[in-house]
DNA sequence: AGTGCGGCCTGTCCGC
DNA sequence: TGCGGACAGGCCGCAC
């Protein structure tokens, strides 16, 4: 489920309830997630105060006093702010109790997601040092892709989906960015030309930041911290439209496989 | 080194 | 109505 955008939308959600806050207890119900809950998780936390929240690509990482919380969404997850002692829904697998009487539980159905500790502060956890630059930073831009495209094979769509390039791309993200560019997502990366992946950089930025906007996209599933869907899904443009007509000229939407991803594309539009 | 694939999970939908 | 298979927003690790 969640990208950049339900990520950060959950980030802001989740920001002013739980920055002050006290950790007054943690229950973990089903450590088995993609990586295993720390078992000392409960013993870590409890009496920690959250100091801020953080994001980088699609984890979040709540800083508290002695440490901090790494938290991915997964495929499936969410965080939500409850009551203390509101029932417990299927799959929901964690919950930090704060000592405001508010609670923050972890939901994740296909459990793909994390929750794990990290002594330290700084970005060097294992899950996050290999990261690339985040796509809403200066940092990406059409000449950093441009270097990291430089004869590449691999075609375009793959590459910005490749976390150790840019960060936060998933697959509904990369069709749109690819189709506001006018770009096909078979093309070789290492074959377009400059000024067109200075073009795909900005897409990228847009149809990111135009989701945050609106509270990202929720096909199925995803919810924000207070259980609500996004309304990105409105404006998608390709993604999960096979056969529908291309909005910018009525050809019908295409859909094939490309490294097992689903992928979208106009096939008049991109080129 | 770069790429492709299977696997991790549950839920849903579609065709038979 | 029931059942098997494919597929779903992510990512890792292992082959080649």
């Amino acid at each position: 489920m969640p990208e950049l955008p339900e990520v950060e939308t959950t980030r802001r959600g989740i920001l002013p309830v739980v920055v002050g806050a006290t950790i007054g207890d943690v229950q973990v119900w089903q450590p088995r997630l993609r990586c295993a809950v720390p078992s000392d998780l409960r013993a870590r936390l409890r009496g920690d105060c959250i100091v801020d929240v953080e994001r980088r690509g699609k984890y979040l990482l709540l800083r508290l006093r002695r440490g901090t919380l790494l938290i991915h969404l997964g495929m499936s997850g969410s965080l939500r702010i409850v009551a203390s002692g509101a029932p417990r829904r299927t799959h929901d697998h964690i919950e930090f109790l704060l000592a405001s009487g508010e609670c923050l539980r972890y939901h994740d159905p296909r459990r793909f997601g994390v929750v794990t500790w990290w002594a330290g502060f700084d970005l060097d956890h294992p899950l996050l040092v290999n990261l690339g630059v985040e796509p809403l930073d200066v940092e990406f831009s059409g000449e950093y892709l441009w270097t990291r495209a430089r004869g590449r094979k691999c075609a375009i769509k793959p590459s910005i989906m490749d976390a150790n390039i840019v960060v936060g791309v998933g697959n509904i993200y990369a069709n749109e960015a690819l189709f506001l560019a006018g770009i096909s997502p078979i093309r070789a990366a290492g074959r377009i030309a400059k000024p067109r992946l200075e073009g795909l950089v900005e897409s990228v930025k847009a149809v990111l930041t135009q989701a945050i906007a609106v509270g990202g996209t929720t096909l199925r599933d995803f919810v924000n911290s207070s259980g609500e869907p996004g309304y990105f899904k409105q404006q998608l443009n390709v993604y999960d439209r096979v056969d529908a007509p291309c909005l910018q000229c009525g050809t019908s939407i295409r859909q094939r496989r490309l490294a097992q991803r689903s992928t979208y594309y106009c096939p008049r539009c991109q080129k």
